[in-house]
Parts: structure tokens; sequence; C-alpha cells
DNA sequence: TGGAGACTGGACCGACTGGTCTATATATGT
DNA sequence: ACATATATAGACCAGTCGGTCCAGTCTCCA
């Protein structure tokens, strides 16, 4: 496994995971529907019968593994901020500079990629399920942290649901506003 | 019962307002690219000349009016909540319980009738202004009730961002969990 | 060396998209 | 009564949608 990863660093990317960063990036700015399948392999690289061969059931099969993708970008990302951190606290604040700065990244206007990917419509209710799975896993992730510095079972939930709410709701205030400092602005809240 | 009904039992109401009604409703639950004109106009019981006639720049212009319809919509549910209130934060918990209410009434699946509506990708910067200026509004319609409770002009606006931030990351959590208590829940955070 | 399975390339499909256009109906003012 | 503006009705259009299909190419192992 090590080694196909050293071999793979040089050689270009799989289509399997153009598709899916492709995927996952294009759902983020435009969502499920604002993204057809010809944008998607043109950015991709790569033609119709490979996605149809690696994702059978298409676009949908598609959007639920970029999902999926984007959201343990996004796990690692709360990992790092929490790794150094000497509090709770710390760490919080070090993920919103983190996302603020990732916001500045993506033309201040994507959305939560979660979100955008799978929060289609009520005919499609495993996306529905998907994306809170995929929520539960970072819920957790943060909840488990605040145990870690010492915070009871309830509060540690409490705490993660807080700062998990704060986070959504001011990407989508830095989004309307095009303003990063939003999301910087954030842990004063909590 | 709050004046915010998008469930509207279709009376004999005028073309336009028929469309706006069905448009925000739809645009709301499916998102701008997941409605086509076919279904809006079949919704709306209305043909494709009358859309035309009244939005002579089609879809954009609907969804900037349904948007906006649904802001105006939005702000009479605030202003009823804080009405009555003794205090800022019982305003507040009224308005987090009826916003609750109301998500049980869509299905538990609608997104933010904004956000849904013009959040739509880059290459739109006008729907993106008019977010803006609606979440302005908003903003500016609860932090002028937290001056009317004595509040200072810099804590009020704190004061209104926060409790934006809450109901919009709130109202993200509810739906992907098809629970509206998160939203009955946002007032202990503030 | 050859055969099998994994993968690519893209022509093709019916359904549907947002939008245009013209003919007709309805209301209003004189 | 007529003229005028407003509004309805829907056929029609070119383009795009997601999806199917299969011939061709590669890779790997017998």
């Amino acid at each position: 496994m090590s080694s196909y990863d050293m071999i793979d660093a040089e050689k270009p990317r799989p289509t399997k995971d153009r598709l899916i960063r492709s995927a996952a990036e294009l759902f983020r700015t435009r969502g499920y529907h604002g993204v057809g399948l010809n944008d998607l392999l043109a950015h991709a690289k790569a033609p119709k019968g490979s996605l149809y061969h690696h994702f059978p059931n298409g676009k949908p099969d598609l959007a639920m593994a970029a999902a999926t993708w984007a959201s343990d970008g996004l796990l690692r990302v709360v990992a790092e901020s929490f790794a150094g951190a000497p509090s709770f606290s710390e760490g919080a604040t070090t993920l919103c500079h983190k996302l603020a700065k990732l916001f500045d990244m993506t033309n201040q206007w994507d959305g939560c990629p979660i979100s955008a990917t799978l929060f289609v419509g009520p005919e499609n209710a495993e996306f529905r399920k998907h994306a809170d799975h995929l929520y539960a896993g970072w819920l957790a992730e943060v909840r488990d942290h605040a145990l870690r510095f010492g915070a009871s079972e309830e509060d540690a939930l409490k705490k993660s649901e807080h700062l998990f709410i704060l986070i959504q709701g001011g990407w989508q205030l830095a989004r309307a506003r095009s303003d990063s400092n939003v999301m910087r602005d954030l842990p004063n809240k909590l």
C-alpha cells in the first residue's frame, strides 16, 4: 500500500480520483443541480464511459463519494487545529481561522461541501441520510477533542454542536458578505 | 398563526402572486437549479406567456422576486416574535420556537429560502448581492429590537449577528437530522 | 502469446431545459 | 361602441440534461 502511494505521486492521478475531486469542487461552488455531467467530465478530463464504469449509478453515486471525500478533508483540518492546541477553545479558534483562510481560497463563494452536494430535495432521502452521517462524524471528532480536554460527556456534546452551528451559520453569512472575517470573529461567540 | 404561510391555499390570486409563491416554495425545497420552468408553471397553474409577461427576464427575475417575498415573510415573523416580548432574549426564544414550528410544517426538508434561491454560483453576482441585501434587512430588524431593549449600538449589532448565525447554522443541522428541536435549543447558546 | 477483465473514448438517445413568438382573451378608459 | 393596454395561452425552438451502449485499448497473468 505504501509503495503504491509513493509511485502514485509521480503518476497522473487516477481517473476515479479526478472525478471525485472535480465533483467535490464543482458541486461545492454551484450545487448538485448546478453542475452538468458535461462540465464535470470536461473539468476532470475524463470521458463519460469512465464515470459510469467507476460509478455505475452515475451522478448520485459520484455526489456521495465527493461529499465523503470533502468531509474527510474537513475532518483532517479539525484534527490539525486541535492537535497542538493547549485548550479546547484555542483549538476552536485555530479551526475558525483555518476555515477563514479556506474561505478566502475559494473565491469567497463556495458553500459547505456537504450541504451543497447533498441537500438536493426531498425526493432523495439517501442524500439527506448521508449528510447526517457525515455531519455526525464531524461532530464526533470535535466532541472527542472536548473530552480530551476534560469536558464532561454532556458538555462535550454541547460544545461540539455549538461550534458546528456557529461555523455553518458563520459560513453562510461570510458567503453573502464575501467577508472571511465573519469566520475569524466566530470564537468570540462561543 | 404566522403570516409566513408559504404553503398557501391557492385562492383566486393574481397570476403574478401565484408565480412568486410557487417559486418561493419550490426553490426553497429543491434549490434554484433543481426547479424547471415546467414544474414551476404547473405548480402555479400559469402558462409560460404569463411568466415572461410579468418577469421579462424570466427565471432569474422570478427568483429575485421570490426571495424578496420570502424575506418579507420572515421579517414579519421576527416582528411578531419580538412584539410582545418582555426582553430581547425572550423575543429571540420565541423566534426560534416559531422557526421550529415552521420547519416542521415544511416536510423538515426546506432550506433557507434566500440562500436556496440565490446562492447559485459565482457566475451570478447579482444574486449574491441581493442575498446580502436581504440578510442585511433581517439583521437590521433584529438589531432594532435589541436597541429597543436598551442595548448599546455595538452590542445590538453583535446580538443580531449572533442570532442570525445561530439560526442559519441551526437550521442546517435541523435539516440534516430532520429534527426541529435543534432550533428550539438554540436560545440556550446565546 | 494470448485471453480476460478493467478501463477508456465517445456516438447516440429521449426527455427536458429556459426562452421566444404570435394569436387570443380580458379589462379599462372614452 | 370602439380602441388600447394588459394579460393569457401554448406551440415551438435550439441546446443541454443524465444516461446507455459498445467498440477499442490497456494491464496483468497464465
